[in-house]
DNA sequence: TACTTTTCAATTGTCGACAATTAATCATGG
DNA sequence: CCATGATTAATTGTCGACAATTGAAAAGTA
């Protein structure tokens, strides 16, 4: 994930929590003090708290004045929320993107999927790279919608919340050879330059992976029946 | 607008600087620095920049570390693409406000109506307070919708930037009747329970309203030929 | 005069200390 | 034994001071 180099304390250490949040280091829900991180990371409560603001407005803690900060724990209710957003936004990119995508952008994107196909791990079942390839999928087709206000919505103020969830509800579920298809499928229409395929090729594509996630969860919860529950809550 | 009570100087400040951003008191480009705003409002450094953090990344200023901050300018391009990503969520916004809304929900709608239809200048051309009031039927179709990131999204993240863009192009440019006959065709739509058809309306809606901006940017860009062109940057 | 270098004032970044609020502990009474 | 209220420890909110960086003014040289 390589944090960017940064100027200020305040800079890195957001990037550290946010980091350490997305990959699950700091427990869903568990309250973070700012004496605790402030020793933890080496820096002052000052630029700790402006992180921690930054934070805040990305969703990824939430605070209660006085009383203090936790990680933001999620529902499952809120992750479908999540896909609806995306299936509406990345289907717009995906339009906006083969309206727009110059040809050498779009060797680029054949270039990511050739990648993902040499993932061996990938025919299989496991393929946790997979997800971040994906990712970067999506990622190459936002930013090939040339339109800064979505790549921003997308890229830095969502994406982080779908790492998260897909962090906490490790539900790496995969279904790698038909997104793998779908994928293709999308690319094809984004260089034939049928803006309205692509569009509604990303929505469904985005659809089946929440309808993938739902079952998924779905299966889990019958399964720990008897166990807590604890994810239905909210 | 009615600033919520806030328990703390950084949330305080935050809605204040906000409100004098998206108000256009504080100029679009102009430089802020903290002593200035510090002695301004009266409080310390600390909170002050809890709050600019909070800002940034609503994007209602832009940081340069070392350096400083400024209120954030914007340019037409960044507009339309606004309108852009409306039109993809606030379609969505009536599609699930189509399948979720309650009765009561709905009269809720039909009153805000009822009130615009009584607002005097809304006949004539200028209908300023219709801004708001459109923003308000826009606001309770979003909370119909259910969905609460979609909610968070459009009425906190986005709501404010649109807000910005108005003030700052100070194009109140308003197409009353017509919108206003959409809107109850929208709620139509609603009550019907027809998602499909309110999602389409909506969505001519939205565009038609960006199309609208678009057409009256475009006048006051030729009457002011010979002046400045200082939006069209970026 | 034009250009480089140096100085310096102003602003931002960081820190530690103090005040205010909270919630947890403990004591007291029913 | 439980409930209620006071006390206290811990955390958050706020502040002022100091260090670091920047941009511009001032001085010097060709």
């Amino acid at each position: 994930m390589a944090i960017p180099e940064v100027r200020t304390l305040a800079e890195r250490v957001f990037h550290q929590l946010q980091d350490a949040i997305v990959r699950g280091e700091l427990a869903p829900g568990s309250k973070i003090t700012e004496p605790g991180l402030s020793k933890t990371y080496g820096i002052s409560r000052g630029p700790l708290r402006e992180a921690m603001r930054r934070l805040e407005a990305h969703r990824l803690i939430e605070r209660v004045p006085h009383v203090g900060a936790r990680v933001v724990k999620l529902s499952m209710k809120e992750l479908l929320e999540l896909f609806d957003l995306r299936e509406a936004l990345e289907s717009m990119a995906a339009r906006l993107a083969a309206e727009n995508m110059s040809p050498e952008e779009v060797q680029g994107l054949r270039d990511v999927l050739a990648l993902h196909e040499g993932q061996a791990d990938l025919k299989r079942g496991e393929a946790y790279y997979q997800r971040e390839g994906d990712l970067d999928f999506h990622y190459c087709i936002v930013q090939g919608s040339h339109n800064k206000m979505l790549m921003n919505l997308l890229c830095n103020d969502l994406y982080y919340l779908v790492r998260l969830y897909r962090t906490q509800f490790s539900a790496s579920g995969t279904r790698p050879q038909r997104a793998f298809v779908e994928h293709h499928r999308i690319v094809d229409a984004i260089e034939a330059g049928d803006a309205e395929l692509a569009e509604l090729l990303m929505r469904r594509h985005v659809s089946a992976s929440r309808a993938n996630v739902a079952d998924r969860y779905a299966a889990t919860l019958e399964q720990t029946a008897s166990s807590s529950p604890s994810s239905l809550k909210n």
